[in-house]
DNA sequence: GACAACATACCAACCAGTTGGTATTGTACT
DNA sequence: AGTACAATACCAACTGGTTGGTATGTTGTC
């Protein structure tokens, strides 16, 4: 947690962001990672404990950027709730438009291969995935309150339902 | 294409099912399998031309296993192809009391690792999960008929976000 | 000169696939 | 039925290449 974030380990992280959402976890090696950071093992087990780490790490570079892509979006300023809910859809179908890799989310993809095997980098997913569904849950919660809906359905779950429908679309997507 | 699908080769595909979907395809060893069937390597490549074949081996098994298990479900039975489908869901929300990988979709696990590495495991994935997609879309196609719907949507794409929802349920619940 | 940043060379473990051989089963002929 | 032969099913040990990780520098900067 070094307070600057050294421009090497950002090009390690990006690389990894690449790599990974290609190949998957498991497939991508160290070497796929510094080739694609042009730099050397050497100054990767620098930067990084281990591959595990660099996986926790690269999660939460990716939240990150996510997290500024979404709050930045033009959308994010339209004052009716339900307005930025339907722009949030809109946004994520205007991203569909590059290629794979660009698009697809990371922490989901990792999180299918590491759920059993590495605990700590799924932790990592969970945490990131539900932080970005609580930005949702929070339009959803007061468009709701707004348009005063019936409650059938509650906030949290509707704003999982939205997460569940873009990770699949993702998995058809790739298939 | 053998007339006689040997006990050892539905061994190892059994294994592999179970251990491609705890572990991922890259992280599962041919070793791994191979313990899991309790049988040896030697075996294994006699049955198998390597570990790409097993995968699509595996992707077809798996797609006759589920085809078979929801083609004799009682929900089947009903006449009204809505209540077919209202029966669908709620026979796939009954599987999910079991372990995760159990119920979990092989094809949806594997197309993530190899969409870009193995085009043939993709191709196999794609193929299985559109011919599930397909029986939703009869039974969609049959209700919207009966009950005369409108045409905001098709039933092919209501099909496909039918899987999109469960592949993306999938994910969450592993996280 | 001390320390961070990076590079090179290396190693032990692992893994897909091979080899060479042994049971087991089927089958053709007597 | 019983023997000879061949094909199938299976096994244990090995191999060559890969991979995560380490050991040992070298360079730049304060």
């Amino acid at each position: 947690m070094s307070r600057a974030p050294h421009e090497s380990r950002t090009k390690f992280l990006d690389a990894a962001l690449l790599v990974i959402r290609t190949k998957g976890y498991e497939a991508s090696t160290i070497d796929d990672i510094c080739a694609g950071a042009k730099l050397t093992k050497g100054s990767f087990f620098h930067h990084f404990a281990g591959k595990e780490d660099l996986a926790i790490a690269a999660a939460q570079h990716f939240a990150e950027m996510a997290d500024s892509v979404f709050s930045n979006a033009p959308y994010r300023l339209l004052a009716d709730p339900l307005d930025r809910l339907l722009g949030y859809v809109d946004f994520r179908k205007a991203i569909l438009q590059r290629s794979l890799p660009e698009y697809t989310c990371l922490l989901g993809t990792m999180v299918q291969e590491t759920y059993e095997t590495h605990p700590a980098i799924r932790h990592a997913c969970d945490t990131h995935i539900r932080e970005h569904a609580t930005m949702l849950e929070v339009d959803i919660a007061a468009a709701r309150k707004l348009y005063s809906l019936g409650a059938e359905w509650s906030a949290a779950s509707l704003a999982f339902h939205t997460q569940a429908v873009i990770q699949g679309a993702f998995i058809l997507a790739k298939a």
